[in-house]
DNA sequence: AAAAGTAGCAACCGCCAGGTG
DNA sequence: GCACCTGGCGGTTGCTACTTT
């Protein structure tokens, strides 16, 4: 025998939920209390299912609700406590009284997520720029141009606009990083947590960056899907 | 100004754990 | 021990507002 549903779908109301409704849900919660969630709707005169109001009352209409974005403290703090606990969503929105799981939920999904994978991108890519680099100029060093040891007048002057570009680009991407650095911690700490291996150094030195070092990426590409999926399935212990 | 793309978030769905008879 | 019910949770969807082209 299969399991009964919750309620009766064809006769209930879904999608957004109405002033007037939210109104009926209010007042009945706040006079009668909550007893029973299934008889909520039908002691309320409403056409939703319990489910439905339980979720509108807890995520929208709870007195206690703090309304408003999250500060940055709150968003670093989130970072931290979803490098111990995962995607327990309601245990980490017990540590922000006023914030819905769903809201932090919500907001790991759209905002945090966003930023830790730009971050990590960006570290990954001055990685490769440097690995570029190195490789470029060792090629250079093959045909005997002698790079390192020549004199500034004897290089190719495409060869110095070249060396410009390159010390310009790290200098912005360190820059960037050094921005970054606080919530790469966080991220050392998931990679502490997740038992990798090897040194992590998030705090911008362009030589020794992030986990990367112990990782093979072909492309951009793969990096980035490794980083899609490590935010995805951290499997901490 | 309009169409297409993107971001944010409310709401839904299905599964699971715990309680009860 | 079991069948069933409910509440709670996390993943996902779909709508709307905003931005870009």
């Amino acid at each position: 025998m299969g399991r009964q549903p919750c309620c009766d779908k064809e006769r209930v109301k879904r999608g957004s939920w109405t002033v007037e409704e939210d109104q009926k849900l209010v007042d009945f919660i706040l006079n009668n209390g909550i007893h029973c969630w299934r008889l909520v709707p039908k002691l309320a005169g409403l056409m939703r299912c319990g489910k439905s109001c339980r979720l509108r009352w807890i995520n929208y209409l709870r007195p206690d609700l703090k309304r408003g974005a999250l500060s940055e403290t709150e968003q670093q703090q989130i970072i931290k406590l979803h490098s111990n606990l995962g995607n327990r969503w309601s245990k980490i929105a017990s540590h922000f009284p006023g914030r819905t799981d769903n809201e932090i939920k919500n907001i790991w999904n759209t905002t945090i997520k966003k930023k830790l994978k730009l971050q990590c991108s960006d570290q990954l890519t001055a990685k490769n720029m440097e690995a570029d680099r190195k490789k470029h100029i060792s090629k250079v060093e093959d045909k005997g141009w002698e790079f390192e040891t020549s004199t500034e007048s004897s290089k190719s002057s495409s060869f110095q606009e070249l060396e410009q570009n390159w010390t310009q680009e790290m200098k912005l991407m360190q820059a960037n990083l050094s921005i970054s650095s606080s919530a790469s911690t966080s991220m050392e700490g998931n990679v502490n947590a997740s038992s990798w291996e090897g040194e992590s150094n998030v705090h911008g030195e362009s030589d020794e960056l992030f986990w990367a070092d112990t990782i093979d990426y072909s492309s951009s590409w793969d990096a980035y899907n490794f980083i899609d999926d490590f935010l995805h399935y951290e499997n901490y212990p």
